[in-house]
RNA sequence: GCGCCUGUAGCUCAGUCGGAUAGAGCAGGAGCCUUCUAAGCUCUUGGUCGGGGGUUCGAGUCCCUCCAGGCGCACCA
């Protein structure tokens, strides 16, 4: 399982001919021409200076600059004009960034064609192999970020509806940790409420139940175990009225603290900890018990939550409740909407126990900056809970606080998974058709692997591949829920990445433990540039994905590298090339395995030495 | 009724404060393994970017409006 960081290994000095300053951050050449640009938009008019010089990768060139489409205007200078006159204080024969840029053209109503030369290029590789992180920038240095995401229900089994806020939850955390933040992770679990006083009741009354994991046959799944009482309870709960009678008097026990129904309850929601844990370690996340604070954290938070919130002149009575009413959304009857602080029963809802979660995440955990890695159905109430929140001062102007949604899960004929009905697809089961899909293919293709080595790799590559489709698509957007798709191996897919992964380190093996000295001097392949100008754009994706908290931007990044990897591993040999291109390309391939391999790490994908 | 989200190739999806002929993958068609792993590569077929207005040098992207679908709006969480 990869670690926090990506499970990046030790990598061997490398020597470099004229050795550039070796530091920590290795500024993208991106932000270097942009730089360049915007100094020299400066000094040819000073009233410009900081403009945005729009710096983007091209088609047409290396980067292109359509700054003066935009600036032009405010020195009454036609595009054209102010991009010719911008060219003539930059590049070769114009400003001092000769070595930066070989060739700067204007072109089309004011495009500024930049193209940098091989020999910067060469250094970036060099530079990134040497630096600590591949040169990424900790651009969230010192930021606490608390990030919620996961939230099983105890005495349920995972399933696809969980999936996604899983993995998308676990790779912001990887990724926000790997920029410096100081991550925070919560694991709300659905761990209290009226159904325990029906599991417990059950359990009473079945003293012979089996339902822990040692109790079980070899073979059944732990997982499962605590849903089956689950199913059992609710099948007598709903069958029987005097057993849900006494669940009920079995559920104000609970809340009273009786000490025998409290320790059922703990048994019961260890154990399902335990099955959550077995899942975790298998799809590679982070989440341990430690990173748990359910429902029941909250139960001694909520009167206080109430109480302030009456005193800040913000609660009121309604129906027999107590409320807040939201300044801003109404609902049906055109009435404010309210967050419900107490019930009629004098019971606590979801609403109260949200308002306790981000009161304990700004006061006690200090965040600067707080998740909610939650379906997209719950953006009304994270809306109130929010407004709530700022309303009584507890949420300032300067903590982050952002509900991560996503869309819902469909099934194959557009209906969403329902998490109270039966008949979902638990994640084991999806997990296992995806192993045994991947242990056909890997057999296939590589009949020499011992049975030991292909059940490992057919477990990385299957849970890979679920793992990918989750993230590679954008979050907000429903979706399909497709398991033949989620298990296909070509095309755009985590399968595609490691499998990439693996055919350099096949070369890497080949070469053997040879330092790799990069000569900057040497010219470049296309093929060489392409791949070398997207492994400098690593840290810039990631800052993109740690600023619109998308997962899927990392993984377009990461299959646009692989495809630079493929066309240089098509048109350039590397064993068996002179030097000075061997060693070049060797450190080509070194950099793209690490920075394939640090990015799988950020999506919790492992990358196979084989496959 | 109000609010939020979505609408891009047959299917699944990208599309970077608005930038050059709208890109991938899958599916369909034609090729490529004496050469570092063919889970790959090359070529090819396929588009009124839901419709209509507007803003400007330029709109899939921003604004307005309509259409279609989804979700949410008091005591389940």
């Amino acid at each position: 399982m990869a670690d926090a960081d990506g499970g990046l290994g030790e990598w061997p000095a490398i020597d470099l001919r004229r050795s550039p300053t070796v530091s920590e951050h290795v500024e993208s050449l991106r932000d270097r021409v942009a730089a360049a640009v915007s100094s020299a938009i400066g000094s040819a008019w000073p009233e410009l200076t900081d403009a945005d010089p729009v710096v983007r990768r091209s088609e047409h060139a290396d980067f292109q600059s359509n700054g003066a489409l935009a600036l032009s205007r405010h020195v009454a200078a036609r595009p054209a004009e102010f991009a010719a006159e911008l060219a003539g204080h930059l590049g070769p024969g114009g400003g001092t960034e000769t070595e930066l840029l070989r060739d700067v053209q204007v072109s089309g109503p004011g495009f500024l064609n930049l193209s940098v030369t091989d020999h910067v290029l060469w250094e970036q590789v060099a530079a990134r192999l040497a630096a600590p992180r591949l040169g990424v920038p900790r651009g969230e240095a010192g930021r606490r970020t608390v990030i919620d995401y996961s939230a099983p229900n105890i005495a349920k089994d995972l399933h696809v509806g969980h999936l996604r806020s899983t993995v998308i939850g676990d790779s912001l955390a990887r990724v926000l940790a790997h920029l410096g933040a100081d991550v925070i992770r919560q694991n709300h679990l659905g761990d209290w409420g009226t159904p325990f006083g029906m599991l417990i009741q059950y359990l009473d009354e079945h003293p012979d139940a089996t339902w822990h994991r040692a109790e079980l046959a070899d073979g059944a799944s732990a997982v499962s175990a605590p849903n089956q009482l689950y199913r059992d309870a609710r099948a007598a709960f709903d069958a029987d009225p005097e057993f849900a009678d006494r669940s009920r008097t079995r559920v104000v026990a609970l809340q009273s603290g009786d000490d025998a129904t409290v320790a059922a309850w703990r048994d019961i929601v260890a154990e399902s900890e335990r099955g959550f844990g077995e899942i975790y370690a298998r799809l590679g996340i982070l989440l341990t018990p430690a990173d748990s604070a359910g429902e029941s954290f909250y139960n001694s938070r909520l009167d206080a939550v109430v109480r302030d919130l009456r005193d800040a002149g913000l609660a009121e009575d309604s129906d027999g409740a107590v409320v807040v009413f939201s300044a801003s959304a109404t609902g049906p009857d055109g009435r404010p909407i309210p967050l419900i602080l107490r019930k009629r029963d004098g019971g606590y809802g979801y609403d109260t126990t949200d308002l306790a979660t981000i009161r304990y995440r700004l006061e006690e955990l200090r965040a600067g900056r707080i998740l909610y890695v939650v379906d997209a159905r719950q953006a009304l109430h994270f809306r109130l809970v929010f407004e709530t929140a700022r309303r009584a001062s507890w949420l300032a102007d300067t903590v982050d606080v952002e509900h991560v949604a996503f869309g819902t899960v469909l099934d194959a004929d557009g209906r969403p998974f329902r998490t109270r009905a039966g008949d979902t697809v638990g994640l084991t089961a999806l997990l296992d058709a995806a192993v045994e899909r991947a242990r056909t293919v890997v057999g296939e293709k590589n009949p020499e692997l011992d049975t030991a080595e292909l059940d490992r790799i057919a477990e990385t590559a299957g849970v890979g591949a679920v793992k990918y489709a989750e993230l590679s698509t954008s979050r907000v957007k429903d979706y399909a829920f497709d398991v033949d798709r989620m298990v296909s191996f070509s095309g755009d897919t985590g399968v595609y990445l490691q499998y990439a992964h693996t055919r350099i380190r096949s070369i890497l093996r080949g070469a053997g433990d040879d330092g790799v000295s990069v000569d900057a001097a040497a010219g470049m392949h296309p093929a060489e540039r392409a791949l070398a100008i997207a492994l400098d754009g690593f840290g810039d994706a990631l800052t993109e994905v740690a600023a619109t908290l998308e997962p899927h931007r990392l993984c377009t990044y990461l299959y646009d590298t692989a495809r630079a990897f493929t066309d240089f591993y098509e048109a350039c040999p590397v064993l068996t090339a002179p030097p000075p291109a061997h060693g070049n390309r060797l450190a080509l391939c070194r950099l793209t395995a690490a920075t394939l391999q640090q990015g799988l790490g950020l999506l919790g994908i492992e990358a196979p030495e084989r496959m």
